[in-house]
DNA sequence: TTGAAAGCGCTACCAC
DNA sequence: GTGGTAGCGCTTTCAA
């Protein structure tokens, strides 16, 4: 075990309390130059570092914030949209005094032992990145813990907001595929209380096909969830179940991806067949064959916001809520076909 | 705040140091039944869950142990391979008391900090699932800090292995490569300094040529290291310096992705004109055109052995080490072509 | 089988 | 500017 602060203390002639107050940056302006140099240079030569189980216990302090992640990413590696929140939440954090819990959140209701950990305090706060139902929002929000969540917004909850533009990303899929003149055209839906943002984008894809008075009648939706394997049996079912729509808007590029594999393995080309559109702009999408066309939202750089607003605000604890809306933008590459007929 | 341990000894009646005894494992069966039934109802009621801080500060503990992973990784959605030696570690440590803590190993030497944190046992172990130099590596070594290294071994130092066979796996692929009887076959390579397992694949995939005694001009090696990008690139080079191998093993997966798309962009065929064998057998190497041929290795199930095998070692400390070699196997898909002509 | 009390290493308040 | 000291919530002897 390495020097505490006492040796310290017994090695400069000085206090406790002087180096406490020398080693926290709130309160080393109190601490005479000189002083603070001989203190540094110890430090330095003991190679002491503050313990953290005491800061955090005088403190009354976890000095942990969590992360909530759907149970249904078991390996990150599968899911590059959570992968990235994952990292933008790392690399704030690691920033950060704090450390990092993972909460994977169960299909069901939380468990005993998260609900503790929650409402018992054991963690300073918590970012949120997916939510299974309004019930367990509403526990988490009873215990006041403070909260950011990502890619959702709620008005009606006082809670920090990190979201992307999820109409608009939406609408430009929707336009994309009108400005190309398509005429039968097809949506996957997955589990709404999960992603509620597919819901809004939903409105803006179809706000988009109104605008350029797109008969409904040919609009239709596909259930489908949101692995590569969700894709590709989507396209699968489809094609046993009297063919393809002329384009179709997956929402996000793992399931477009797989949809990618089904539409090669039965013949049918992609895009002079069918037009496929992806979301979330995940870097292997540029390397499949096509190369996909999608929507990209800046999840990396809001996960990191995210973390950066939660851990300041557990420090500050201000009152004002922060709401962000993030851009998305339209990446065309080979998936959608080429210049409108 | 929840309730802490005084209040519950209150609301029962007994003394603080039996509400401790009756909540810990070892020390459990010290206390009458029926006094640990009350406990355990007032300790259910109130919702009492032990503060780590102040154990952590008894036991002389940190409660944390780390991963060192390397700095190119500042994604980890970018990379599958460590994608799932994170995932799997977590899911290890979840089931644990630890809390996990991420080393990003710099391009040059640890930092300060780091050292630090090591050294003066503000964590309890170390995964390390890559490792930049050997100074790094005796530096941390004589810190005493319990280490469990991934993929791989050094019979030499006194540690806990978990990795997988990368002789065998570089025999396999140079097997496959002598039965589609290829005639000119090359390499990549990446800095060995980070990815000694390379070498091992290197020697097993020789050894595989010898066997069927292949004329080694015909071999070559070709740098690259371990991204898509410098997949992509290293197809470019080979082309504009004269022209490709029959057959190229990639040392990852994500970098043979890279190549395919070079090797499409530039309008050569695989696996007519050139086959591809990758490594690791990543997720999404089914999905790409052509699918990927590969070698697996267990990733996922090597990282959560090891995160398993240092927190069971930092509880028991026992002294013997543990070391374990992981099979790996053949995938065939398209990218290597068919049968042997 | 239970209780009392001494810390673990640090911060924060109050004196000087 | 600096020092003294009372805890933070828990574990762990030692006694009873």
């Amino acid at each position: 075990m390495s020097a505490n602060i006492k040796e310290i203390a017994e090695k400069t002639g000085l206090s406790i309390s002087t180096i406490s107050r020398a080693l926290r940056s709130q309160t080393a302006h109190l601490v005479k130059p000189e002083t603070q140099r001989l203190i540094q240079s110890v430090v330095k030569k003991e190679g002491y570092v503050p313990q953290r189980a005491a800061i955090n216990l005088v403190k009354k302090r976890t000095g942990i914030v969590g992360l909530a992640i759907p149970y249904f990413i078991p390996h990150i590696a599968n899911n590059d949209y959570f992968g990235m929140v994952i990292s933008g939440v790392m690399s704030a954090i690691a920033e950060s005094e704090f450390e990092l819990k993972f909460i994977i959140l169960p299909e069901g209701d939380l468990n005993q032992n998260q609900i503790h950990l929650i409402e018992s305090k054991q963690m300073d706060g918590l970012v949120v990145a997916g939510w299974p139902t309004i019930n367990q929002f509403e526990e988490i929000l009873e215990s006041k813990m403070p909260l950011v969540v990502i890619n959702d917004f709620d008005a009606n909850v006082p809670n920090h907001f990190v979201y992307a533009d999820h109409f608009h990303g939406g609408y430009l899929a929707g336009k994309h595929f009108m400005d190309l003149g398509y005429e039968t055209i097809a949506v996957t839906s997955a589990d709404p209380e999960w992603f509620p943002d597919m819901e809004q984008r939903l409105e803006g894809f179809k706000k988009a096909l109104t605008e350029a008075h797109f008969p409904m009648q040919n609009f239709s939706m596909i259930p489908a969830g949101v692995s590569e394997e969700s894709g590709y049996e989507a396209i699968k079912q489809q094609l046993s179940q009297g063919g393809l729509p002329r384009a179709i808007f997956f929402q996000n590029d793992i399931s477009a991806i797989g949809a990618l594999k089904a539409i090669r393995e039965k013949g049918v080309s992609c895009p002079e067949d069918v037009a496929v559109m992806g979301y979330d702009n995940i870097r292997l999408g540029s390397y499949t064959t096509p190369s996909l066309s999608t929507i990209e939202q800046p999840v990396f750089e809001m996960a990191q916001e995210a973390a950066k607003i939660l851990t300041k605000f557990i420090d500050s604890s201000e009152a004002s809520v922060i709401v962000k809306k993030h851009p998305v933008k339209l990446v065309v590459r080979e998936s959608c076909g080429g210049k409108r007929v």
